[in-house]
Order: C-alpha cells, then sequence, then structure tokens
DNA sequence: TTGTTTGCAAACCTTTTGCACGTTA
DNA sequence: TAACGTGCAAAAGGTTTGCAAACAA
C-alpha cells in the first residue's frame, strides 16, 4: 500500500509547504526546531510517536528537546494539520493530514505492534451516511483494524 | 417489551455469567476484588477507565485497590472480554466484549470527551470486506467518530 | 496447605509545564 | 526590542510492578 496513485503521491509532497504556510498564516515563527519536525513528518510514510520522531532526530546529530517535539505536535494537532493515531498501546502516533481531505487508515498487528496502512472507498462512504444520521456534528474519524500480521502468521 | 430489546438485553446480562464461566475454567480464583470489578463492568452501558471504576467502587465503600482494576482489565482483555476503547485522550477506556459477536462503536465529543455508541450494519458490511481483501488476519476492529455533540452545540 | 489474589507503595513511562536562554521578525 | 521558540529539568498524570499479608480451593 506505500506505492499508491501518483494524486496520493503528490498531496504527500504537497504537506511540508502546506503545513509551512498555514503556520506562517497563524502567525508562529519558524525556529529550527520546529522546521526539523516538519521535514521529519513530511517524510513519513505513517505515523509515528513523540519518541520516534525525537530519536530519529537525535540519531541525525540534532540536540533538540523531546518537549519541542510534544509541542510542536500539539500545535500542529490543534491547527488539524497533523491526525491522531490510537493503536491501542498507549502511546499516541501522529501523521501528516493532508489538505485533500484522503486519508487511510491502520491496521494494527497485535502480536508485533507494526501498523500498516489501507484505504477503502466502500468503508469512506459507510462511514459518510453514519456521519449524517447521528446527532454529532461529525468532523472526522479513526478506524483500526486489529489482528496478525503476515510477518507473524 | 419489545422482541428486539429483549434480544439485547438478555445479550448484556449475559456477560458476566459468560465471564464468571470463562475465568473458572482458565483455572482463576476468584476474590472480592475481581468479582466486584466484573460486577461493576456488567452494569456499565458504555466504555469507563480504570480509574473510573476504581472511584465507582470506592464511592459505594469498597476498599478494592486501582492495581486490583487495572490487573483485571489486563487479564479480562487478554482473553477478550473486554474491549479497550481509545478515545484519544490518553486513557484507556473498557467496555465488556459480549458473546454474540455484537458491538457498538463511539462517537467522542472533541469539546468535552463525552462518549456515546452507535451502532451500524452497512459499516460493519464494509468493515468486514476490508478484512477479507488485506494481508492481516484481522480479528477484530475499532472505529471513532469525532466531532461536537448535541450538548456542546 | 499451596498457589492465587489483593492493597499498598514505589517504580515506570509518556506527556506536560516552569523557567532561563536563544532566536525570529 | 519584544515576543516567541527552545532545551533542560522537574512535575504530573496514567499504568505497572514488588512485596507481604489475606484468601480461595
Amino acid at each position: 500500500m506505500a506505492e499508491r496513485d501518483h494524486a496520493h503521491q503528490h498531496a504527500t509532497d504537497a504537506w511540508l509547504p502546506h503545513a509551512t504556510l498555514a503556520l506562517r498564516s497563524a502567525g508562529t515563527r519558524s525556529g529550527g526546531a520546529r522546521s526539523a519536525i516538519l521535514a521529519e513528518l513530511a517524510a513519513q510514510t505513517c505515523c509515528a510517536s513523540a519518541q520516534e520522531i525525537h530519536t530519529r532526530l537525535r540519531d541525525t546529530g540534532s540536540t533538540i528537546g523531546i518537549a519541542s517535539v510534544y509541542r510542536t505536535l500539539e500545535l500542529l494537532h490543534g491547527m488539524g494539520l497533523v491526525t491522531r493515531v490510537d493503536t491501542g498501546d498507549g502511546v499516541a502516533r501522529f501523521e501528516p493530514t493532508h489538505p485533500g481531505g484522503e486519508h487511510h487508515h491502520h491496521l494494527v498487528c497485535t502480536r508485533c505492534g507494526a501498523v500498516e496502512a489501507f484505504h477503502d472507498d466502500a468503508l469512506e462512504e459507510a462511514i459518510h451516511r453514519v456521519a449524517e444520521r447521528v446527532e454529532f456534528e461529525v468532523t472526522g474519524h479513526d478506524i483500526a483494524l486489529r489482528g496478525i500480521c503476515s510477518a507473524c502468521r
């Protein structure tokens, strides 16, 4: 599911400038830590935890603090620029929210914790119908399928 | 009482004896704390956190420890007797897994944190189709719709 | 009796916050 | 220069674990 259609690839590439512009419009300043975190997020294919992002940045020689990672993720989440994903292990993971509205959901391996992405139009349609009939004003949704990944079987 | 309501009520009522039997079959012993937690879970209409269950039990005069709540939930979760629900606030919530396979999903208010349940057959069908086409051996799924509840609007 | 369960307290881990310093516009 | 951003360290939750006493079978 890594290589999808061209449109998806394009949207992936578009996230970094999109997020950068949104932050600038919101009147925030661009420091070194935040830029590095944004770049790291843009490079992800799926979700990552704050600790994972921090470790990856440290491994490349950065002296970035973990607090900056959390603060940046909180800022981005508040602006809807990243999506929070709960895989059931008590750790929050985040991934870029693509501007076109296209998104994916997750397959979580209950044995090894691996996370894989999938997309399904029929599922989105079903969700859309539910959203229309409930009392809530629905703004988003999260779906996780749990099971055993092919490597663990 | 309508037939449909009766059937649903029956499944709800069936959880406590079902879980009790499953635990006995697994060779566990039944202490006072665990029984109380089971009863509390059986009485829930939707999901509750360990802390909420603990507080409720303490409020009725019990001297139960929070560790027993966590240990019981872990045990039940490992046996598939409770389902873990992540509402996005970093707190794990649990609810009884009904033996018949019937289950619901959640509407989470992003403003006040309220959680409401819903069920949708078309959605289940869409999930089922996805489960058949992916590489994972899917054993379960979680769906959360986020939005603003009627009280917050 | 014998191994399980329990309550307490301490430990753990993720996440948040206070603060002084550095940096951006 | 005036805010804002950042790193560090401490604090704040939620959750897990060590342990000795209580308990079920």
